[in-house]
DNA sequence: GCTCTTGCGGACACATCTTGTCCTCAAGGC
DNA sequence: GCCTTGAGGACAAGATGTGTCCGCAAGAGC
């Protein structure tokens, strides 16, 4: 029961069958033990139907709970990754948050956290963009509270302009940070990179939060229109084969054809970030190219011609 | 228990008996409750003699987890980021983590956290190797205690080998996860991947620690003979471009040699790693090659003509 | 209207756990 | 020494939690 309250305490919302996967028990016995935590005045609600879930309510003061093993193991790598990079000033505050938590933690999960932070350290990335500390915060309040909020934003292409958006979701990947954003001017979803993003001011209006799949939109967006530069191509080998050489570079979405080929499509802003996806997937195999813009084609074959002419003397 | 915790937190001390009475039990049952709380690592403190009881120690009201805002902020960003991949079952961890930790902060820094917790979320990445957290806990007691250790190393040549090494640091780049330490067998540094390491076993014998300094040795070791394929290069493009593409993608180390070109040298332990970092910075300027093995060479050049000739129609 | 999904809850068998009742031992105060 | 208090092992009986059924209700989408 402490690990089911914990687990709706970390997720705004639950189905019945994800909560029963999470704690190894039958359906049944979530429903128990939800009836449980309601009589003993936990304001747990559960809705019906197809977009239904449990959720705890707020309000009620809960027992103070302590991290277990994995939860302590977890704080201390996520603020030694998080020193690491992306944001700036981290590294210091993530230590000397590190350190504070070791005091406040029961003894025997001291050592763990100790060892964990003394013994291991981030590799900074050279050249990953700095983010602001504070815009993500208030980016965070803003997208909580539903506050439409007003930032100068760095594009590419257009310079600098001023926006005002809904924000709905920040998302990580790979040490970039990005906002997910309604702007009602351009009546579309957007998509910020928030070390692109200064002065910050929350416009303090509320708005009504639109519904949307963050991650998935996302992944969606890199291989959109929304970028210029498109690539599509057609490998002779197999999805999991060219999934797995994502690992860490590419990003991209497969979808398998036959057992021994699949369709690849590439997004980017640029011709050049594109030449090292396709790059990092064109040894596999043979391959056709089904779709690219005149940019990007150019880019390639030159850079093509380059590497073959230049390697040619080390066969 | 729910009843017992309470009851101890609303009154400093308690007798067995009392509590075995406002229970409605028996003083055995008291007893076998109040070390179950124990066993969950609440403070309760039992004294005997005459003057003796029960009393709930520190942790229950909120703890002196006093952290600034920056490490709020810092927590709540690296507990997101550390849900987004790298080590196995690190999501749900991170997450109840940052809903317990929101329990103890003081007041005021509650939304922050909240927001930060519930606005965000990172994107998993395909294909990243996941690590076993408890083979990271252990190799970090094992660094900071100078605890030799034993596991089974997964390599991608020599297949699986016992090793028994002297444990000195953990690193982290880019999602992925290192053990650097020292072979005595082999009277050299080496560096492990984490995700290859299995059956990590202390071996309880102490360690005298040699000097040397973590993250430089790692980059270092990253275009040192110990992978078999290099690469170097004199690019005519600035260091300060080849850099900026570095971002995210590319590892390796960059020289200057005048202000519109440079040096740079990869290695990786397979060519089709090396294909990508390579791609990634020919497209900047014309190149030579100063010296690669053969596998790379051919691997590249082959690449190479299938960029060109496939992209050759969309020009 | 229909179907599908989700939450809700009763019935019952079974395994597990808790509880109560013994017991001994240790530690502190008188 | 004596008493009181907490700590904990052993064991049987009873309570409780769990899984597997079942049908029902409510919401979403077609």
């Amino acid at each position: 029961m402490l690990r089911l309250l914990s687990l709706l305490q970390s997720r705004r919302e639950w189905s019945g069958h994800e909560l029963a996967d999470r704690l190894g028990v039958t359906e049944r016995t979530v429903r128990r033990d939800v009836e449980r935590l309601r009589s003993l005045d936990y304001p747990v609600t559960g809705t019906t139907g197809t977009a239904g879930g449990y959720r705890l309510g707020s309000g009620t003061h809960l027992p103070p709970l302590q991290l277990d093993d994995d939860e302590a193991i977890a704080v201390a790598l996520g603020l030694v990754g998080a020193a690491g990079g992306g944001v700036s000033g981290m590294a210091e505050s993530s230590m000397s948050a590190l350190a504070k938590l070791e005091q406040v933690l029961p003894a025997r999960l001291r050592p763990q956290l100790a060892a964990v932070g003394s013994a291991a350290e981030a590799i900074p990335r050279p050249g990953v963009p700095q983010v602001d500390p504070d815009a993500l915060a208030v980016l965070a309040r803003c997208c909580r509270n539903h506050e439409i909020v007003a930032f100068d934003y760095h594009g590419r292409q257009r310079g600098t302009t001023r926006r005002r958006v809904e924000p709905h979701q920040l998302l990580t990947l790979s040490w970039r940070w990005y906002l997910l954003a309604f702007d009602p001017g351009r009546d579309d979803w957007r998509i910020f990179r928030v070390d692109r993003i200064t002065s910050v001011s929350p416009a303090l209006h509320r708005f009504t939060p639109r519904v949307l799949d963050g991650p998935s939109y996302l992944l969606e967006s890199f291989v959109s229109a929304q970028y210029e530069h498109t690539v599509v191509l057609t490998v002779e080998a197999s999805s999991v084969d060219v999934t797995s050489t994502f690992e860490g570079v590419v990003r991209g979405i497969v979808e398998p054809l036959s057992p021994s080929s699949c369709k690849v499509r590439f997004s980017a802003d640029s011709p050049a970030m594109l030449l090292t996806q396709v790059a990092a997937i064109a040894h596999l195999g043979s391959f056709t190219v089904d779709q690219a813009t005149p940019e990007t084609a150019a880019l390639i074959t030159q850079t093509g011609e380059r590497l073959t002419q230049a390697f040619a003397g080390f066969r």
